[in-house]
DNA sequence: GCCAACGTTGGC
DNA sequence: GCCAACGTTGGC
């Protein structure tokens, strides 16, 4: 069971947005990297992901779950873009920021912190419980 | 709003 | 196949 994480402005696509999908979910469409989107293939029904507020927010808020396998992305006709569809599981009690993050150098090795212009990104084990743990949540 | 870092494109 | 130019992302 692999553990990921997914960025969005949340001018473009906040949690809120997410949770309003409700069971169903939605497409994590637009992603336009070859790294992002390899990821995604690589994701499975039931695997969770932290869901990441970028630019205006900078903290994790919430948990999604994969719930459509990678597929053809329906905003570009380009068949090299594919994504997954994922659904709001539950938000933190406190979203973990990304200050929060760098702060602790159990999460100093995280892709987050090294590379942050990677939209969909690998998350470990062990920094999975981190920072569920952060963010007073279950993991 | 700025700008550094990164990924992609395209001419050679 | 290289690399300069360009566009985009995202932290500040």
């Amino acid at each position: 069971m692999a553990y990921w994480l997914f960025k969005s402005e949340p001018d473009v696509w906040g949690w809120d947005a997410q949770v309003a999908k409700g069971e169903a979910g939605e497409e994590w469409d637009g992603v336009r990297n070859y790294q992002a989107r390899n990821n995604m293939r690589a994701m499975k029904l039931g695997e969770k992901g932290f869901f990441y507020h970028s630019r205006t927010g900078l903290e994790i808020v919430g948990i999604v779950e994969v719930c459509a396998e990678a597929h053809p992305d329906s905003t570009t006709d380009d068949d090299r873009w594919e994504c997954v569809d994922v659904k709001a599981v539950r938000p933190f009690t406190k979203p973990v920021t990304l200050e929060t993050i760098k702060a602790d150098p159990r999460l100093a090795d995280m892709v987050l912190v090294n590379n942050s212009r990677l939209s969909v990104q690998p998350v470990t084990d062990e920094e999975w419980k981190i920072i569920c743990t952060l963010g007073d949540t279950t993991p």
